[in-house]
DNA sequence: GTCGGTTACGAGCACCGTAATTATC
DNA sequence: GATAATTACGGTGCTCGTAACCGAC
């Protein structure tokens, strides 16, 4: 089972893989670099399974890590797939369709 | 968007829904009252939408909570496959197929 | 020296449990 | 009184930023 992951952590994931490296990931996100850091650390804890590879130029995902990035990119669409949803909602309650 | 909401307070609401009280679901995820009551005012100013009407015994959920409901428990699912292709993923790498 | 990741340290805040409170039966 | 939710309070622990540190170029 792959509990206590955070959704930060896999939107910090989702930035790691989209940039590759913690630091543009961190200027990305508003964050430092190592809170990234330990986000990713804490990630790797969670999973159970080494997630980067860590190179002169950042990092690269491992297969565990491109598997964790799948999930977490269907699990936050289901989330943004849900706020449009209660706008919808929201629009309907207010009278406009 | 419905941001800032945690995969806790999604666990909780899913509790919640099955047992159609706070108390209920807190028992069964081993917190308190209290506990959970926090957690789903929490997740009730994330989304920005009143979730449950209270009622003499529990709560019952408001169309807008039954709509966080589903994207949550479709979005915990999807962790729930990451989860096991992790483990098919250590399988084969233990050479277990 | 530079760039990128890691880590010790201190501070702030998030979240819990206890317990008191309110409200409905 | 019993049940169920809310809330004040205190304490623990998580997570951040700063800053120092460790390679690899």
């Amino acid at each position: 089972m792959i509990d206590d992951v955070t959704l930060f952590g896999l939107k910090v994931l989702r930035q790691v893989a989209a940039t590759g490296s913690f630091a543009a990931a961190a200027s990305e996100l508003g964050y430092t670099q190592s809170a990234v850091s330990r986000q990713m650390a804490a990630l790797e804890a969670a999973v159970g399974e080494q997630l980067f590879e860590r190179e002169r130029r950042g990092v690269r995902l491992t297969p565990a890590a491109e598997i964790v990035l799948s999930g977490a990119t269907r699990a936050l669409a289901e989330l943004e797939t849900t706020g449009q949803q209660l706008a919808g909602l929201r629009d309907r309650a207010a009278g406009r369709w």
